[in-house]
DNA sequence: TATTTATCTTGACGCTGTCAACATAACGCA
DNA sequence: TGCGTTATGTTGACAGCGTCAAGATAAATA
């Protein structure tokens, strides 16, 4: 019985696309607002805008998100997902000098952010509103700093130095990182003040070579 | 109609008009604006909120902005100029080492973006579009990247350093103090993990004490 | 004083997020 | 199998937003 027949779909644990109930509005969701984010901006990320082009009404998402805000931390999420997975790739392809592995995630750090600026916002910016109630952007955020954390233990293992102030140390770099995405996503760097043939290599530059005197 | 009203409101110095068009609405519009930034924050400041708590009519901003766009970039403006100030007394709280000055400089940065984090926001976030064509805005900026530079360049110089690197490094001390503030602000930073006192504290201990092995 | 200009108001448009009420497909149990 | 329940979808409505068009009125000017 079940399903009358014609579409029989799968749509147990990866429920694509099915049946008459558009299948997987939740995940069409999350990808039309994410396509809405790198092509319009964050200003220009609506809730009706996704709903339009999951080809639903207005309300349909209300059943699969709370509000804009559920949506919006969806999107976040995914893009935590993207983040972790680039950075270990950048990572990977570093070897195995913790010094050089840590510059790698810097790079990977900005790149990602100059790459997908509307996302890199909506993830670090504070447009989802109390992140705290979405527990997948709190692990995601743990997880970030746990590694952060550990390479730079790594780091100051291999030059002699106190492993104990790992997480300061951690602490400035990953505000120096953080600090130049911001900078290049938010127009805050002129780029003639400092040529550089992409902002990765920029990013290369600074978080490589730049020890200014103590 | 209404009540025609009874409150004249106050009225501006000297170049200033003491009409009966409300004085002087552009600054008032500005002052609201704020306002409603450091209570509502940046989400819940509209033109139309700032123009009610001026007392006029949702469309008179548009006599003295060109949009909404144009209102805030003029409460940018009006923040940079407090950024500045504030910056400049601390540093000379600091007396003549450059080193010092250049501490204080970057922990003013960030008691000022905790201070006022909507504001903060809004002058290094992305919410005003278009900042090129607001020229008191790029004005700001360059002038802060100016005695930025220049105070890196006597931190140098008093170290008996290379003076060419002072745009690198001037641009590495930034984004991690830039980084600091937008962590702080923008809640990327767990406070429990790094227990301080105050933010300004913790800018102190980061941004004068954190120098990982290069 | 007459006219032009600056400023402010009313009214309207389409967009937004969200709610209430309703319709129907799918699921689960007798 | 049929039926009730739940999940998912729709239409319609509301207030608030940014912004435009037209009209009103005070102030500046000639």
């Amino acid at each position: 019985m079940k399903s009358p027949s014609a579409t029989a779909k799968k749509r147990r644990s990866p429920p694509a696309k099915a049946g008459y109930h558009h299948g997987d509005l939740k995940r069409a969701l999350v990808e039309a607002a994410r396509a809405l984010l790198e092509k319009e901006g964050v200003a220009g990320t609506s809730l009706r805008a996704a709903a339009r082009k999951a080809g639903v009404s207005q309300t349909a998402p209300y059943h699969h998100f709370e509000d804009k805000n559920a949506l919006l931390a969806a999107v976040a999420a995914e893009g935590f997902k993207a983040f972790e997975a680039t950075t270990r790739a950048m990572m990977a392809k570093a070897g195995d000098d913790p010094q050089a592995k840590f510059l790698e995630s810097g790079v990977a750090y900005v790149k990602f952010a100059t790459q997908h600026p509307a996302l890199f916002r909506l993830m670090f910016g504070s447009v989802v509103e109390n992140p705290e109630n979405f527990p997948e952007l709190a692990a995601a955020g743990d997880r970030a700093f746990r590694t952060l954390v550990e390479n730079m233990t790594a780091v100051i293992e291999t030059a002699g130095g106190d492993a104990g102030k790992a997480p300061l140390f951690a602490l400035s770099e990953w505000a120096r990182v953080h600090g130049l995405a911001t900078l290049l996503v938010d127009g805050g760097l002129d780029p003639k003040r400092y040529p550089a043939k992409s902002p990765e290599a920029l990013a290369r530059i600074v978080l490589g070579a730049a020890k200014p005197p103590a």
